[in-house]
RNA sequence: GCCCACUUAGCUCAGUGGUAGAGCAUCCGCUUCACACGCGGGAGGUCGCAAGUUCAAAUCUUGCAGUGGGCACCA
């Protein structure tokens, strides 16, 4: 079989995705075994308006590389999609659209056409994000696939409300809450971004105090905002104003008498150390207003205009043209004092950017006090959800939990879950999960329901159990026995208050355990200059492109290569280079391929044990008393067997991949389970590419190539390929594409492969077995021998490189070693010579060569030499050797200086002083042979 | 104001109480029959600064500086 020259992604991408789905291979149903343990995710759901950007691409990686992992393992897996309605974005995109194509408002069609129009908005692009989910790879369940309108988790919402209402935890008020003038609804406190403005000003206003000359000087940012002003507050203890407390300002542009109270909240050191007071537009003058019992007089409209009770003069004035007119007033009246330059932090809508006005208004709240207490008590007695990283995210979480607010949960939109309560013509209110029942309680039908609907994270808030059927009414389904709690949620920073704490305590409220075990909070992809990514800065990288230009698979290595939860500048360079390595991967296939007549996947060639164990019974095991654990339990197995039998006749190369093999399948695994996404990544990028490519392909070529058709070439060509079957599986979660392409060309593969959970299922990479790594493949001699191999051939090629020696030209090789590695090198002696371009391998005891040689020093006493007859050039080898031993020297001086202190001597591991010991006398013999081959040189 | 994170090779980032790592870039040499998206060989860092703990600190502690982030805010 013979492969394009180069991986071409797209192809593989298309293919293989609609094959996945078609089969069912992404349903936890695939899973045959009825005790398979559960292992489940649900993805945040990503705003139905929205379409991917790398942050989710990053996020969708991490939990599709745990799926699969889990999935390969044979867990019975569930990777729930869906997607959010998103409330405020939808209306707005909605709305747009309405007044591009029929220049009409929402309010022009009213409310039932309207969200008419939002749904069959979202039936017709709602799917972008989904199918971009699917481009990505992600082994998402859909036929599991939820909304947060669907009929199910909409009955949640209603009756999570009336229950919480039912328990006195959600209530209606009329509080001061965040107004967004724009959008025309309140908005939770997360909602609301503060923002510096440098250029911000502080006016002082005097406020002539009645039958008096005098004045009194308050400071404000928001000088429009006296026209609703119910009183100016001062300090008890300010000398300054005592005398003024208890009479009456006679408040200018308005007709209105104000008291002069004492609140313990001015600071007498702040400005004039007078506030006015102003309790319909100001949190903190709402609070003192209560307190003194003031009139709280509301002088804006919905979009921040003024109203009637502003006064004639300013009615219908925009919030910024009443600030101007109200100073220019003042300053006519000669009772504008100054305005200073004042940087001032103002709230500001977090979707549209249009500042907050704090607003008294009548809304939805909920106390969550009781919800909070459960969380808290989880963490503090279970330690759960564990976050990953735990610092700082845990405290960051706690703490949040531990200042908790009320949640302001009505919307004035039209598209979302509309609040379940109805109203009589009294005003009465009856909450209740429909309006059957309202009317019920009621006792008439003369009923309308509250206008406003529910903020977008309230549905989320239940995400983890309403997606799994449970809905109030239903409160018990197969699956959230199954699969609830989930195992971990990743997601971003931002949305650990908004999201991850309120799911903990809705699901600790209403299915009496946790959401998930473990948060992952992932990092954020900055650009190439550090820089946030944003729509206005136009900064941002679209995923697509990326996959576009270098796969999917390179992108998600890419992703899952960088530190998890830190953040992380973007670089098109970093997946160019795994781009690269898709290559890499698919050429030494390529190469394998080309060579695999003869040959097939089977796991006992990399298991030279598990197949002497075989041999042993087949023997009879009382013909041979043998240990298993011993090293060299194969040759006693039966010598000649073993000779005769090619799977058992390993090299040092082949023990060595095979150990390297399972090191690295027992490090991944280690690696996934504790979340080090970018620590596995890099595990196999260089087992991949350094062990197997630049080493175990190079050492073996020859034979794999070998056009004498034999057992043993064949033996051969089966481990390659087998240790490239095994290397696509661990691969697999990170690159799915690339492994099932090249996984189905492989020769033999079939179900057999398959992790037993998945034994009928058609033959997929993805159901295959995920190496778990044998410890008893691990052999750390044959890495040593492997190791002096190789170091023997690096020398070789540093020497060849610095004395400038054709590629063409071959050398002699002569070694001087003691007997131990003497062996080792006669038994690589072919390899030695391909990979170090030598004509000749000499081995002995002591070295014998002329004087123009150049020389290298290996560990364990070994010497090499080049002879290099007329090529060498005595000046640039002494130098070359100068350069080593000065190495040396200072790798000494530090050693001599740590074993000549006592102290260390003395209290340092005696390990870790006969480590150092046995270095100095490495490094001792080194220098001496340099030093007598530099001699040499010179004679 | 309070809290947190980060500061390691030119760039982007790993890393562990015990002789500093990767990718990219750079320099030298290779059309070596899987791959130039490649192969081989180099160069490059007193691990932000200062002090402390320790036999030993890039790693732990404290302080400082710079950068970034979160929370709370005074009219």
């Amino acid at each position: 079989m013979e492969l394009e020259k180069a991986y071409n992604p797209t192809e593989a991408e298309s293919t293989h995705y609609k094959r996945w789905e078609a089969k069912g291979f992404f349903a936890p149903e695939i899973n045959e075994n009825p005790n398979a343990e559960a292992f489940s995710i649900v993805i945040p759901p990503p705003n139905v308006t929205g379409s991917l950007h790398i942050g989710h691409a990053l996020q969708h990686t991490l939990m599709d590389v745990l799926t699969r992992w889990k999935r390969m393992q044979g867990f019975k897996t569930l990777f729930l999609v869906g997607v959010d309605h998103a409330g405020i974005s939808t209306q707005l995109m909605v709305t747009r659209q309405l007044k591009k194509d029929e220049h009409k408002t929402p309010q022009d069609i009213g409310r039932e056409a309207f969200t008419e129009k939002v749904w069959a908005w979202k039936n017709k692009y709602g799917g972008t994000i989904t199918n971009q989910i699917r481009r990505e790879g992600l082994s998402v369940d859909w036929s599991r696939e939820r909304f947060t309108m669907d009929e199910s988790l909409s009955i949640a919402v209603r009756n999570v409300f009336v229950r919480l209402y039912e328990e006195g935890w959600i209530y209606r008020g009329t509080r001061i809450v965040n107004w967004c003038p724009r959008d025309k609804t309140v908005l939770s406190d997360l909602e609301v971004k503060e923002e510096t403005k440098k250029d911000g000003k502080l006016y002082y206003l005097q406020y002539p105090v009645k039958d008096s000359d005098k004045k009194i000087t308050v400071a404000t940012t928001r000088p429009e905002t006296m026209l609703g002003d119910t009183a100016v507050a001062v300090n008890a203890g300010d000398e300054r104003y005592r005398d003024f407390i208890g009479k009456t300002i006679e408040l200018p542009l308005t007709n209105r008498e104000i008291k002069i109270i004492a609140d313990e909240y001015v600071e007498s050191e702040f400005g004039t150390g007078a506030v006015k007071i102003t309790p319909a537009h100001d949190p903190n003058d709402y609070e003192i207003g209560e307190r003194h019992n003031l009139e709280k007089i509301v002088i804006m409209n919905a979009d921040a205009t003024m109203n009637q009770n502003a006064g004639a003069d300013f009615e219908g004035l925009d919030r910024y043209e009443a600030r101007e007119k109200v100073i220019e007033k003042f300053e006519e009246l000669g009772l504008l004092e100054k305005i200073d330059d004042y940087e001032v932090v103002l709230p500001h809508c977090e979707r549209c950017k249009t500042v907050i006005e704090p607003l008294l208004s009548e809304q939805w709240f909920v106390n969550m006090s009781e919800m909070r207490d459960m969380a808290l008590d989880l963490m503090r007695k279970e330690n759960a959800p564990h976050f990953s990283p735990q610092v700082p995210h845990e405290k960051v979480y706690t703490a949040w939990l531990e200042n908790l607010k009320d949640w302001t949960i009505s919307r004035q939109l039209w598209w979302g879950h509309q609040i379940p309560a109805w109203y009589d013509e009294a005003g009465n209110v009856y909450v209740a999960k429909n309006k059957e029942e309202a009317i019920a309680k009621a006792g008439t039908d003369k009923l309308t329901q509250d206008q406003d609907v529910l903020d977008t994270w309230f549905s989320s808030a239940l995400w983890s159990f309403s997606t799994l059927g449970w809905n109030g009414e239903t409160t018990e389904t197969e699956d959230l026995k199954t699969f609830h709690p989930t195992n971990v949620l990743v997601t971003g920073r931002d949305i650990i208050f908004l999201w991850v704490s309120r799911m903990v305590m809705t699901s600790l409220k209403f299915i009496g355990e946790k959401p998930f075990s473990d948060v992952i909070i992932h990092g954020t992809v900055l650009d190439k200059n550090g820089q946030r990514m944003s729509k206005t800065k136009g900064n941002g990288i679209d995923p697509l492109d990326v996959f576009d230009k270098y796969g999917v698979d390179a992108t998600r290595m890419t992703l899952a290569g960088s530190s998890t939860g830190a953040d992380f500048a973007w670089r098109d360079e970093k997946v160019e280079s795994f781009r690269n390595f898709a290559n890499k991967i698919w050429n030494a296939t390529r190469f394998c391929l080309l060579n695999s007549e003869g040959a097939q996947v089977d796991y006992t060639f990399l298991n030279p044990k598990e197949e002497a164990r075989e041999i042993v019974r087949l023997l009879g095991d009382e013909l041979i008393d043998i240990d298993e654990e011993d090293e060299e339990f194969l040759d006693k197995v039966d010598p000649q067997f073993a000779k005769d039998n090619p799977k058992e006749n390993l090299s040092i190369a082949d023990r060595w991949i095979i150990s390297r093999l399972n090191k690295t399948a027992l490090a991944v695994n280690k690696a996934l389970e504790t979340y080090q996404f970018h620590e596995a990544v890099q595990l196999l990028y260089h087992f991949f590419w350094d062990d197997f490519c630049d080493w175990y392909i190079e050492l073996v070529k020859d034979e794999i190539t070998s056009v004498e058709v034999n057992t043993r070439r064949d033996a051969a060509r089966s481990r390659i390929i087998t240790i490239i079957e095994q290397s696509l599986r661990l691969l697999h979660p990170f690159m799915p594409f690339l492994t099932e392409e090249l996984w189905q060309k492989l020769p033999n593969t079939s179900a057999d492969l398959h992790n037993a959970a998945y034994k009928s299922a058609e033959q997929t990479i993805m159901l295959a077995d995920f190496p778990k790594g044998d410890a008893n493949l691990i052999d750390e001699k044959a890495e040593t021998e492997m190791q002096a191999v190789i170091e023997l051939i690096g020398k070789v090629r540093n020497i060849r490189a610095e004395m400038n020696i054709k590629s063409g030209d071959k050398s002699a090789i002569h070694i001087a070693a003691n007997r131990d590695l003497q062996k080792i090198f006669t038994e690589n002696e072919a390899q030695i010579l391909k990979l170090g371009r030598a004509s000749e391998l000499k081995i002995g005891e002591t070295l014998d060569v002329p004087k123009a040689s150049a020389r290298g020093i290996l560990t364990g006493g070994a010497e090499l030499a080049i002879p290099l007859e007329g090529l060498i050039d005595f000046e640039k080898e002494h130098e070359r050797l100068e350069n080593q031993l000065e190495k040396l020297n200072t790798e000494n001086e530090k050693l001599v200086k740590q074993l000549s202190n006592q102290n260390f001597v003395e209290k340092a591991p005696p390990e870790k002083v006969k480590d150092l010991r046995e270095r100095m006398a490495e490094i001792d013999m080194q220098t001496i042979t340099l030093a007598e081959n530099m001699k040499a040189l010179k004679q």
